[in-house]
DNA sequence: ATGGCCATTTCAAATGGA
């Protein structure tokens, strides 16, 4: 089974590209985060029609998620949780289902604009409930997977240039603490169980030419249970559709679990 | 050179993204 995660920044803007990804790569659980529509602009129909059944918890203008699923994969309808259970939030940034027995998170982490500032502990407190909230999931849930935009970079070799970026916002030592504390939880980030290849990113700005030259920010991630870490064989970003016209500012990344 | 792009709302310029 392969599971993956982009953010694709307006699923209105990006719905072809979606299409043809799904086709590219075989996916068979693609998560979705940013895709800007209210629920009853999120286009099922069109997905069904390429074979994918789909959930999503969307808002306007905003945030949204969502989870696409090949036809044939089991999917337990009552499994479906949109929200983090507990915390009050009007920002749709979390939806769960469980895909042949596969606990299956898209997350879209909060952005947190910069360190000190309202949504930055906007931020942090939406980490401290994502984390109380896996806690319980991970004990019901041997085999689960978290796929988002985290919007954090882990470690200084997930960021082009660690020195102009120290202690900004999406690296910046509290948000970093918060990504350990899930690895403390026993996840596993996928992309570095295999050998990768150098200045390997998610995000590039829009601005700058950042892609071109490679300008750019690990921040969306694949964290694995241990044992769903242990059925996985391989990690990677695609940066294929960062280059096809009107792109989104983030490449997919894809897991194949055994 | 400390900006630059892009999507959205709504039709002009502000907001948010990261």
């Amino acid at each position: 089974m392969k599971i993956a995660t982009w953010n694709v920044n307006s699923l209105k803007v990006r719905q072809q590209h979606v299409i043809d990804w799904l086709e590219l790569s075989h996916t068979d659980v693609l998560c979705l985060q940013e895709l800007k529509l209210p629920d009853e602009k999120f286009p099922h129909e069109e997905l069904a029609q390429k074979g994918y059944r789909s959930w999503c918890a969307g808002q306007k203008t905003y945030n949204g998620v969502g989870i696409l699923v090949r036809d044939g994969l089991k999917v337990d309808e009552a499994s479906i949780v949109r929200n983090i259970p507990g915390f009050e939030d009007p920002q749709q940034r979390v939806i769960a289902a469980t895909v042949e027995g596969v606990r299956v998170i898209s997350a879209y982490f909060p952005n947190g604009q910069a360190p000190g500032s309202d949504k930055f502990a906007y931020k942090l407190r939406w980490l401290d409930a994502l984390e109380a909230w896996l806690a319980d999931e991970m004990r019901t849930h041997a085999e689960l997977a978290l796929l988002g935009d985290y919007n954090i970079a882990p470690e200084d070799r997930d960021v082009h240039d660690p020195k102009a970026w120290e202690g900004q916002n999406l690296v910046s030592p509290e948000e970093r603490a918060a990504f350990a504390r899930l690895a403390g939880m026993g996840l596993v980030d996928s992309f570095r169980q295999f050998e990768q290849p150098e200045k390997m990113y998610t995000w590039w700005d829009y601005r700058m030419l950042a892609f071109r030259r490679n300008a750019g920010l690990r921040i969306d991630h694949i964290l694995l249970s241990p044992s769903l870490s242990a059925r996985c064989t391989s990690c990677e970003v695609d940066k294929t559709p960062r280059k096809w016209d009107q792109p989104s500012d983030h490449a997919p990344v894809i897991a194949q679990l055994g």
